[in-house]
Order: C-alpha cells, then sequence, then structure tokens
DNA sequence: CTCAGTGCAAACCGTTTGCAGAACG
DNA sequence: CGTTCTGCAAACGGTTTGCACTGAG
C-alpha cells in the first residue's frame, strides 16, 4: 500500500509520457497516479486525497486536479461524471476497452458492463447522421439487485403520462 | 412570442401538477413553463433568463432554479448535463419517448437520434445482473457531419496504446 | 542555475439557501 | 389572512488560478 513501491507499468507509462512533453516526473505525480491504478473503482478527488493521506503523503488537492488532468489527457486515465456533483476518475489499463456504467439510484454501487450494441449505434450514427463517433457515454440508472432483494421501491412522482397533445 | 398566450397544453398539465401538489400557480412558474415549451432544443439556465428578458420579463435566477425543479419533478422537463459545467433542460412533450444524443466535439451541437438497441441493453443488464433499469443515458460525442465537411481534424494527444502489460 | 511544479488561499461559477416583502388561494 | 413564493444577496462546494517558494533536470 505504500505509495514508494517501485515504478508499475503504469507509472513508467506515465513518466514516458510526462518526458515527452518534457514535464518534470515529480515525486506527487507518481504518488497521485500510484493511488489511481491501485484502486479499480471510480475515484473522486476526495477519495484520492484521502488515500495520499492514509500512505503518509500530504498533497494539495491544486496538484491533485492538475495532475489528473495530465493523466486525463494522457488517456491512461478515464473522468466520470455521474451527476453526483463531482468528477470520478478510473484507470484504463487493461480490461474492458468499452465499458458501459449501471449506477444503482438508492446506494450509489456503480457496476461495469460490456455491450457490444453499442458498435451497432455508432455504426447506424455514422451511416444515418455521417456523425464520426469518437468516445460514447451509456449509464443506466436504476435499483441494483441488492437493493431490489432489500425492498427497495422507487416511488414515482409526477405526471403519469405527459405526452398526449402536442 | 409573448409569455402572456393564452395556457398552452404544456402550461394547463404543469398548472394540474401544482394543483395536485397545492402549489400555487404563479406568474413567474407560468413564463418558465411557456419559455421551456416554447423552445425545442436544451436551454441552459441562461438561455431561459435571456429569453424571458427578451420577452419583458424579469424573473430571478433562484426562481427558475425553483421553477425548473418543478418541471422536473412533474417530468415535463428533462434535465442534461453534457459536462459543460452547467445544466441543460428539455421539454418532454411529442417526440421520442426514448431519445439519445449525439454532441459534436468542436460545435457543440445536439442532435437527436433514436436506439431502439438500447432496449435490448436494457434486458440483458436485467436478466444478467438482476439489475432493474428505470432511466438511461447515452451520448456519443464526435464530430459533426459540417464540421468533418468544413475540415476539422481531431488531434489526438495522449499514448496511443495505453494497454499493455497489466 | 533555471524553469516548471507545488501548496496555500483566494477566486470562480453554477447552483442553493435565508430572509424580508409580495402574491396566491 | 395565513401560507407559499419571489427576489435579492449571501452562502455553498467543487474546481481553477495567482503567487511566493520548492524542487526537478
Amino acid at each position: 500500500m505504500t505509495t514508494e513501491q517501485a515504478s508499475s507499468p503504469f507509472i513508467r507509462l506515465f513518466s514516458r509520457y510526462l518526458r515527452d512533453l518534457g514535464l518534470p516526473v515529480t515525486h506527487q505525480r507518481e504518488a497521485v497516479a500510484q493511488v489511481v491504478i491501485a484502486s479499480d473503482g471510480h475515484l473522486s478527488v476526495d477519495d484520492i486525497e484521502g488515500a495520499l493521506r492514509a500512505g503518509g503523503e500530504r498533497i494539495g488537492k491544486a496538484t491533485i486536479y492538475r495532475t489528473l488532468d495530465l493523466l486525463v489527457r494522457s488517456r491512461l486515465v478515464e473522468e466520470h461524471d455521474f451527476g453526483e456533483g463531482f468528477k470520478r476518475y478510473e484507470h484504463r489499463l487493461s480490461n474492458n476497452p468499452i465499458h458501459e456504467h449501471m449506477i444503482c439510484v438508492e446506494c450509489g454501487t456503480v457496476t461495469e458492463f460490456e455491450s457490444n450494441e453499442l458498435y451497432r449505434v455508432e455504426n447506424r450514427v455514422r451511416t444515418e447522421h455521417g456523425f464520426l463517433p469518437v468516445r460514447r457515454r451509456l449509464e443506466i440508472y436504476g435499483l441494483c439487485k441488492d437493493c431490489q432483494d432489500a425492498g427497495v421501491e422507487l416511488t414515482k412522482e409526477g405526471l403519469i403520462c405527459p405526452i398526449e397533445i402536442a
């Protein structure tokens, strides 16, 4: 759990990226990168700050934001916004090149899944609209199995069928 | 373009919603609702405020936010976040019950399209993960036809293939 | 040594909230 | 008339930025 372990492949890739751009490879940048790679979840900046502090590092939020910006630009890390009012970050090493998210509106748990149907959607968009897809985002919000088993019901409010006349 | 025209079906539905909840139907609420229904685009709060001002109304931002909250809860209006740092709002009358968005990363234009493939995805999520879908969001970011025709190229930066070793 | 990075605190900006006065029912 | 709304301005919270100082190359 220390942030001082010998450089992982991820850190090495990040260092290379920085060096290619002529940017210094600082201790702080390595530490932030290390935290992001060490987790397989979707980290908030507070999560990252907490993990750093737990590892004995004391790095300012500004530096964390600035480093995350570099990580996102290097494409080693992906930025997510699940509508919580802040961003979350996830490394892009190994597994699912395309991975979508289902988010439980009750407990907030984020689970990933794959959807090859999206290829079809992108092809249609390309041929039918002449649109060139680069990046996509599919999020399904609902109730996870655990919450359903726990008896959670979704309370619908609002008009049942607003679509009537035009 | 006046906000004082006889109540449209939309306004009537909204009034009914408010009355059902025992809430007053105020002039401001009708004016905000009128602006949202009068546009077929994706409005920011500033857009709405501007349209109100252009119509001779002077309504505070706080009231606009509070009214939008009611409109969203009534399900007459949908809230979107395209990652611009603020929200956009779109009425849900008529057309596409399911409509996804493709967003041009160059000019910001948002175009809607339908994707029945999503039904399949939701079914899979339900059967494979026991997840109960309620709401979904699919956004495809890329280059619209106009920007491609105008010769816009996407400059890739970052590591080409970060996925190597684990 | 020099130039970029870091930390702190202040600035930012979209959104929310508290409160005195106005309006709905 | 009591209750809710409105408008203003101040508060909020995540993120960004300016600046003096530290550290990488």
